[in-house]
DNA sequence: TCCATTATTGACCTTTCAGTCCATAATGGA
DNA sequence: TCCATTATGGACTGAAAGGTCAATAATGGA
């Protein structure tokens, strides 16, 4: 019962994703929320509480989506090596969505861990994804792909550690981080 | 002639290093630059314009000593693999001065390409420190500690891109982030 | 000793911020 | 058809933002 929302909550929250990913927290002022979300103000303090409130709801919606994704495109390749690279490289950006940066680290640039229900998510989402990376780095290391000396979860680690980087660097302009990407892989390679 | 100052002007930009480094630009206020350069408002408008400039005289300071400071610890080390180690290590909280972030990605993960000026100083820095790590590269792949089949910028950019993404996870929470350092470059030892 | 010059202090200004109020509009159920 | 309920739009609020002004204080040189 009650009048119906004119706007679709999935579609104001994938723009205000992109709104904040583009500015951070702070610099994304409720004006720019509004804009880019294209509804009103009351409407947005109706569905999503407050500014922050939207911004953890965003971050919770966007790590699971880019999770969701990431684990797409590694279900994509059979060897393990190039689903680890298909990880590695997706959400780069190509260009063009370039200056919308990757909400997770842009929350962690802008937080650190003074925010305990951001480190709460970030640490989530940081466990989620090592525990798939690590499943592929043991299938390579048992196919032979893969140096059988290495420690799963410690490349797992480092491999986020590289994403992170390698998010940073394609905002920043470097337009070679796929080679950055495959030279570091090409190290964990069995002779 | 004049009255003199009645603060150090390099302290003071030091700290203000630290107010930006931990809030970031837009999040860190006036009274967070006040309070913390210990100088009065006017003070701090008269010796360094507004809060943009001071920022990135901030930023220029910051790109100026910690390139300083990874050249003292790589000129430190004598082979070239333990010299491109120290170049990643250095730098990354020892846990105390973990909530204060790395100036330079942070300013990437918050302006991303938005900012000329930014955008100069940061591709500046990034092609003083590429050019570094490159000689040592090349040293490390003559002597016959990394593979001879390494192209040697290549190398450097990846160590660039890969110590943004340690920044970012040790500001994250990350405290195994020097084994993911010593795993990449294991990768690029000679066998 | 006076003056030009620069620094400091605190009050002040305008704009923008996040957030709220209220009147109005649209719905389903009674 | 009326009512309870929820959504919308616009005006509004207090606080805080960045930045400026003007009066006062401290200096070196004439």
């Amino acid at each position: 019962m009650g009048r119906p929302a004119e706007f679709d909550r999935d579609k104001a929250l994938g723009a205000a994703i992109r709104v904040f990913a583009r500015h951070g927290f702070s610099a994304a002022s409720l004006s720019d929320l509004i804009e880019g979300m294209g509804i009103g103000r009351q409407s947005l303090y109706g569905a999503f509480g407050d500014k922050r409130r939207l911004f953890l709801e965003a971050l919770e919606r966007y790590s699971d989506v880019s999770r969701l994704r990431m684990q797409a495109a590694m279900d994509k390749e059979d060897n393990a090596l190039a689903a680890l690279e298909a990880a590695l490289m997706i959400d780069l950006g190509t260009g063009a969505d370039l200056e919308t940066g990757c909400l997770g680290v842009g929350s962690i640039a802008e937080f650190g861990r003074s925010d305990p229900e951001v480190n709460a998510m970030g640490d989530r989402a940081g466990a989620e994804i090592t525990t798939m990376l690590a499943g592929r780095v043991r299938d390579g290391m048992a196919s032979g792909e893969l140096k059988a000396t290495l420690d799963a979860d410690e490349v797992a680690r480092m491999l986020l550690t590289l994403k992170s980087g390698l998010k940073i660097s394609a905002r920043g302009g470097d337009d070679q981080v796929r080679r950055s990407a495959r030279l570091v892989l090409a190290g964990l390679e069995a002779e």
